[in-house]
DNA sequence: CGGTATCGATACCAGCGGTAGCGAAATGTG
DNA sequence: CACATTTCGCTACCGCTGGTATCGATACCG
């Protein structure tokens, strides 16, 4: 099941540094300062190594925020504060230094790029939409609502003040969606 | 008050047809592909126009948004009524061909740019803010509050799915922000 | 050993946002 | 009319960026 075929030089394992370089140059530098050049030189890797991973900027950062989030951790069984558990993981995720920048900017490269918002939709909406379908025991378009509710309000919030949400508001966002579940 | 002095060659009023090539070629190609090149093409005017008039390619953007979108209507008293109509207002703006799409766009490098990101607050943020603040009565962080959670949901939809969302979301997140008004 | 695939390095390309400099065309003023 | 002033379109240019091509060197497997 795993490498059953391995002709040639195997890959060095020097994911975890380029993902590491790659938050930590889109936290300094913001998402278009945040050139492959400047992230393959923090990882100490050279710019053709990253292209042959992925073939893309986007995709980049994109599997650097599928490493840097993971998935959903399990919740308890009662829907409601599943869904607060929920909305506080995600809003602390997003708080992390880079990850809120770096979401925001493979997230608007994604309305020009049919390709890229592909890679988007089944590296984080379907996994964390199933995830959230199986716990509330909802159906999809109102798990998807929710989903546009607590991203887009996280990311809003984080563009425009440079700061994540305060728990404050964050609680004040669960207790809105509190509803949708009952 | 307008115009005391103007010595020298006035300008060709193409403001109008600029905002218009700006709004058309950001939907038929998105706000990355959309050069500045292409819509100063688009508008049959020189680059160097452009730049004569706006300081950079996001600030066009947000004059443009700004042209396109305008004012708040007036609306009744009744704060949730106000309310309704506003977001409904809202989405149908967000709705229009390129609107979205460049909001997003402008937005995104925004993130990266401290001094767009201002231009952003006081051409957007703040008039709408302090509009809504008069109807709603409602103290300033809550009314910011209802903005991110507005625009961020309706920005997430439209950049996600390419397509604003459908009126029976637009009355979810209507009746969902209802309590903070009442 | 040979075959294969990755490595870093370098050079390169097209396209982008933005600027500089040009002569020509409009204006108001004397 | 001439003149100063400003904008016009045009062209050329700059630095940077995402992405590609090519190279010899290196690491693995059989």
């Amino acid at each position: 099941m795993d490498s059953p075929r391995s002709p040639g030089r195997p890959r060095s394992s020097v994911d975890a540094e380029i993902f590491a370089a790659t938050l930590r140059t889109v936290h300094e530098l913001g998402y278009t300062r945040a050139t492959v050049d400047r992230i393959a030189s923090a990882a100490g890797v050279a710019k053709t190594t990253i292209y042959r991973r992925w073939p893309s900027k986007g995709e980049l950062i994109a599997a650097c925020l599928s490493d840097a989030v993971g998935p959903l951790p399990a919740s308890t069984g009662d829907p409601r504060e599943a869904m607060a558990t929920a909305i506080r993981w995600g809003a602390a995720k997003i708080g992390q230094p880079g990850i809120g920048a770096a979401f925001a900017g493979v997230f608007t490269d994604a309305v020009s790029d049919a390709a890229l918002r592909e890679v988007l939709v089944t590296q984080f909406q379907d996994p964390y939409r199933i995830a959230l379908q199986d716990i509330l025991g909802l159906p999809e378009k109102r798990v998807l609502f929710i989903v546009d509710v607590v991203i887009g309000t996280l990311l809003h919030r984080m563009g425009i003040s440079g700061e994540p949400m305060v728990d404050d508001d964050v609680d004040t966002l669960i207790d809105l969606l509190g509803p949708l579940v009952a």
